[in-house]
DNA sequence: GACATGAGAATGTCAGGACATTTGGTTGAC
DNA sequence: GTCAACCAAATGTCCTGACATTCTCATGTC
């Protein structure tokens, strides 16, 4: 039986590439679903048929299309193939405010950048929904309120800003940096936790006795909908807490 | 390397069945786990074991396995292994109760109440905008989720509420106890920090090793400015974490 | 024209195999 | 006691192969 042919989608796939083979394969796929080149109800290449022309074996073409059925792109269907899933509508989460953690407190921060350099980071580029294989601007600085050690914070960003200077972030706060460069972070998801400190951090953090870290991984984005930065902070739980205000009237 | 050998679980694979293989096995092994016959962090048999032990082949046990990945139930680490995922309790930072977040994340929360009894306590007192010398009506709760100890709870709220009773607040949430007589808190001032636990609240938790806990104390407040009540948690840190979505558009 | 049947197309399931990478413990040297 | 190197254990990735099941269309018969 003579099916309506499937699109076919242009796709490079490198083999020198640390990336997996499925990965590169499902990522260029969901950007063409994504941008539109295919509409909700489009057929698919068949599995074999892609895969020969790729190269890729079936069970790698299975495993990417598994990760687009999973985001919800494509639907498949025993004996009929896989189809453009219908789009989803997605309802904003309702927003509370919290206060800038720092900026209140009216000791006088100092910050010493202890790494500053152009990394892969799968999990940091995932937050920043960028693919795993996107180089990051990774700094770590260590942050002391009145010369006492207070947080070591981890921030990856896109190379975009990849100029920034050690004397810049020594110089002022990350968001003041970015401010200055006409860069407003406008949205954010943050979980805030609690765990025991690393050795690394017991000695920058000068933490000698049993003493936690309240942590705080944060994805932000301007209001274009670009990655400004991701972090992960971890704090002398002692001499750090958190506020936040709610208001629902 | 002789690392600690995973746990074996009993597993009835039934091949004249039209359901996959695994599936089954998927459903098995979830079923152990959120019956809680495997706690979190046991390390799980190991794929090529299993699947030799079942006369499975590894990709069908890695099919399985990753099914339980999608699930939270499991972590996987290559060279490491697979043990039993953390329950992880994520809350929005928004002015709910632990006992709605639960139920709503079909969590099976439980209360114990520990203490309720009228007191004095000038820094509850304080942080409910009342004088020093105002009675309280104090009430010390362990909230378990899925039968596991999550939380431990104090909360003092003004003498008004002197006639809640421990059924109602073992039954319920203490929101929705006072939803119920028509008290609706919509302003609340909350501090987020992590400490390590006192001996009580070790025990409470069935806390062991060296673990921080997370804490938050809130203050609030109905629509007309009236004190609601005064709350100070603890989390076991291992097993919750704080979500907070900004939106400063 | 309606209905049954068969075949082709495509996905679903399962197996076996091999190599790469990561992790953490052990061992030996200093 | 510390550190580096090595190795075993375990997962991650990719491949080839085969059979089962579902779906739809074409064809033949009445």
């Amino acid at each position: 039986m003579a099916r309506q042919l499937g699109v076919q989608i242009e796709v490079q796939i490198d083999r020198t590439s640390p990336v997996p083979l499925y990965h590169q394969l499902a990522q260029q796929l969901a950007a063409a679903v994504t941008a539109g080149r295919l509409q909700p109800g489009d057929p698919f290449e068949n599995e074999v048929a892609l895969g020969e022309r790729l190269g890729l074996s079936r069970p790698t073409v299975r495993r990417a299309f598994q990760d687009l059925v999973a985001q919800g792109l494509l639907v498949r269907r025993r004996g009929l193939g896989t189809t453009v899933a219908n789009r989803k509508v997605h309802r904003r989460a309702e927003l509370t405010s919290l206060w800038d953690d720092l900026t209140r407190s009216g000791d006088a921060p100092t910050t010493r950048v202890l790494s500053l350099e152009v990394v892969r980071d799968e999990h940091a580029a995932a937050a920043l929904d960028l693919p795993p294989e996107a180089e990051l601007l990774h700094v770590v600085r260590l942050r002391t309120a009145d010369a006492t050690p207070l947080a070591v914070m981890r921030n990856w960003l896109p190379t975009t800003f990849g100029d920034l200077t050690r004397e810049q972030l020594e110089h002022e706060g990350l968001y003041a940096v970015l401010r200055a460069r006409g860069v407003r972070p406008v949205v954010a998801h943050q979980v805030i936790g609690a765990r025991m400190p690393t050795a690394a951090e017991r000695r920058h953090l000068q933490i000698r006795g049993t003493e936690p870290v309240l942590t705080m991984s944060r994805s932000a984005f301007d209001a274009a909908g670009n990655a400004v930065e991701y972090g992960d902070h971890c704090y002398k739980a002692s001499s750090y807490s958190i506020e936040v205000m709610v208001d629902e009237r």
